[in-house]
DNA sequence: CCCCAAAATCTTGTATACAAAATGCTTGAC
DNA sequence: GTCAAGCATTTTGTATACAAGATTTTGGGG
């Protein structure tokens, strides 16, 4: 816990935004929102810095904070890169994972499997998660790891909407085992070039699920 | 420019830790440094938060904020996700880089050769940056293209080191060529091989060096 | 009736004042 | 003499007050 006021508004906020509590071009007054969460203008002023500095706010001067939701072709492009960068996470992995590593893999994807089939979907999203990032962390490569988590974060609020797509979820566990086993059998190569598939696809799918809500709602 | 006050402090104090003048562990002092500066401690906070959420300096609650330069294991770890990053953008870049952008890694190439030749740092950096520079333009994903140069700057001031090794700077041109070269041939798996392969080197270069540094220091 | 200009108001950016916490120093006891 | 406890000092974190710029509103003129 850092400085643990403004540290909290800022996650606050970022889950606000994330939310959609705050629309893309929202301006987040500074006295208003001191008000809300009963704090000054400084802590909250700190927070919005915070949030201007993950790219999740513009900040203009004399203006004021406004919301910057990614449109459509930037989101591509983050799952793009994030399907690039979990694919050398995979590449080193496969050449300095632990036997303990590929077993925690193996236990993810299993209980994994298991929340698809009870329809628990927040046992998915963690499972699936440690799937991941125990990928990033047999990168060896801690500055690596850290980037990586950076952008899951960034892009979990929008990852988070796949669920609807049935049918993807076993697919997504064949993908993830497959990953596996080229990371067992050592072959970065193909590790790679899996794990980039598999996050591609996703990238995908977000896509036409965001054009059906388009035409629905417009 | 955004509220200049606290962002050309943020600008200044970066140039200061790259320069050493701030080493490792240093506590940087608000009230010191607003002095300094000639402002309040508001704006030199708001400079010194950006800093620690670049991860130049540790924000310690309580404490107060400490310098944190990265050790060699951790510039090894970033040169390698540079050397990573830069290969993506190549393997893009082959696939969508235009004629002109061609042209201009030609153009930059022939300049960085003759600033070799006239024993002109300033010029090579310049040319060195504006070839790399437009490598990750010309990704196409201008998101990938913000994450690379963030990382650049990061390096930069390790970066510029290695002037001192001689006859490094005509391999590196020859590097140069041979990525255009894979770049012109539209082959994304030799190009994005060549990059990495190129920054991979800087990165093993700068190993050397600063062992040598550390040897001759202690 | 509309448009332009000036003033008033609102908001951001900065400074200062205050509070809380941590560190270090001093003093006292064993 | 040394260790511990309490107090003082220093420093961060927060609040508020002040200044400067931007926007809006109002009043006057065309």
């Amino acid at each position: 816990m850092e400085r643990r006021r403004s540290e909290k508004i800022a996650q606050d906020l970022e889950e606000a935004i994330f939310d959609g509590t705050f629309a893309d071009g929202a301006r987040l007054d500074e006295v208003r929102l001191a008000r809300e969460f009963g704090v000054s203008r400084t802590p909250l002023r700190e927070a919005i810095q915070r949030l201007a500095l993950s790219g999740l706010v513009e900040l203009i001067p004399r203006r004021g904070a406004f919301v910057r939701q990614p449109g459509l072709a930037e989101l591509m492009e983050m799952f793009e890169v994030m399907a690039e960068l979990e694919a050398v996470c995979a590449r080193f992995a496969a050449l300095r994972i632990s036997d303990a590593a590929l077993l925690e893999l193996r236990d993810a994807n299993a209980k994994c499997l298991a929340a698809v089939e009870a329809r628990d979907a927040d046992a998915y999203y963690f499972e699936n998660e440690r799937f991941h990032k125990t990928i990033y962390r047999e990168s060896g490569n801690a500055f690596l790891e850290e980037e990586t988590l950076r952008l899951h974060r960034r892009l979990k609020p929008f990852r988070r909407q796949q669920l609807r797509f049935r049918g993807r979820l076993t697919q997504s566990m064949a993908e993830h085992e497959a990953v596996v086993d080229a990371l067992e059998a050592g072959d970065a190569g193909t590790a790679a070039a899996r794990l980039r598939e598999h996050v591609a696809v996703q990238g995908e799918k977000f896509h036409d699920l965001r054009m059906s809500f388009r035409s629905a709602a417009e």
